[in-house]
DNA sequence: ACGGAAGCGGAGGTTACCCCTCCACTTAGA
DNA sequence: TCTAAGTGGAGGGGTAACCTCCGCTTCCGT
């Protein structure tokens, strides 16, 4: 039907000349470092300078912020779903339970940008199936941990984002000056979450259901 | 020596008219719930809209937006110092400690410029004051429930302010929709701190030490 | 080695904010 | 009633971010 042989109806994207190609990886690479250190909300001529690019060229190869945020972020989130579930096949309930909070926990924290797109915006592409495929994995986790008796009876599975809330702002603070000093607060929370102490507690706050969760997002981006 | 009678070097403040005494208020006021729901970033014309006045009035009454902040926070920072004073009180140790976080937890939780000016921005002027009142507070109020084998030993003075940042962070992303979490990982965080536990644990990662802290407030201030 | 398509840089247009000033009008209160 | 004090809000001045445009440069098939 068409008067092309081979390719048919493929998008038909011809190769990058060799320059372009290179500088391409050079925007990426760019846009993670300033993502990670600042936040979504670093500007492109940021990214094109940290990158030794002209503005120009980003929005040659990237139409425009969104398309930038969207390329970066595709193969970084099927990473971190993929780093998560992992931990699914960890023996010891527990400590697949401190894998899943240190795995994503490193990853909040170091990234601010990921964190952003992870827990902040509002959950739409890549972030919707990222979110559905973490959920199961926590609350699968959470309920090994559970039956097991090491994690307390009254932890939910909105507490996991929550809990990564607390660190990411941790890492916010500190990244530059003391990028472990999260870690501290992960085994801080982690001492807090276990069944097996004495003292029995029970939390007297309801933890926040889903549909909460997402009026959270909503409401907090963008960022007024 | 000044033809003046009464009055001598006094700044001589004379009343406001009643109507710009009234605004003056009206302009505090909103000042005080705009910066409590949207931080020290709001501005002035936000203010001015929601105290239902005009700009010019704000400006009148205020030279410029730090001259509002300061009049502002001064007594509200003063009520804070004294109300974390009240815990020295408390004859158990660890109620002590918990009502100190409690407190300073309602704190930064419900209004995040008070947040910022107390954790967040770097001290000065009636910021340091406030910061040099805490820590002592902080130190006797940890120090006694160490002693008494309630709190683990491992835990540090600067481990505050942390603690209140990770809860902030959730009263800044939940406020508006469940005003009332953050109390839930108060508690999750007041069980890690208990000593009195079966599984014994200590932290593998050091505390920030005090110079760290300083640097960490003058990193992230202004917002980058 | 050459020609043209693809790519590049970065000045600057456009838009959006925000701080603060200014001044014609209004109001309190002696 | 008269005036000093107060008021509103348009708009000046400045900054910042996004994105476009176009003259120049570089790659690469022939």
């Amino acid at each position: 039907m068409s008067p092309d042989s081979a390719v048919e109806n493929a998008p038909a994207e011809k190769p990058l000349r060799s320059d372009a190609a290179r500088n391409r990886e050079r925007i990426l690479a760019a846009a993670a470092e300033v993502f990670a250190a600042r936040g979504l909300e670093a500007t492109l001529d940021d990214i094109a300078a940290h990158a030794g690019l002209g503005i120009g060229t980003v929005y040659r190869r990237f139409p425009n912020r969104d398309a930038l945020v969207e390329a970066l972020f595709e193969e970084r989130l099927a990473g971190v779903a993929t780093m998560a579930a992992l931990v699914l096949d960890e023996p010891d309930s527990w400590v697949a339970l401190r894998r899943l909070l240190e795995t994503m926990g490193a990853v909040v924290t170091a990234d601010q940008g990921l964190f952003e797109v992870l827990i902040c915006r509002p959950g739409g592409g890549g972030r919707a199936a990222v979110r559905e495929t973490m959920l199961p994995i926590v609350t699968a986790v959470f309920g090994r941990a559970q039956a097991d008796g090491h994690l307390r009876a009254d932890v939910a599975p909105t507490d996991f984002p929550m809990m990564l809330r607390m660190l990411a702002g941790i890492g916010e603070a500190t990244r530059e000056v003391r990028p472990d000093l999260w870690q501290r607060y992960l085994e801080l929370l982690l001492d807090g979450l276990r069944a097996d102490r004495c003292g029995e507690s029970c939390f007297t706050v309801a933890p926040i259901d889903p549909l909460d969760m997402d009026r959270v997002q909503h409401l907090g981006w963008p960022r007024r």
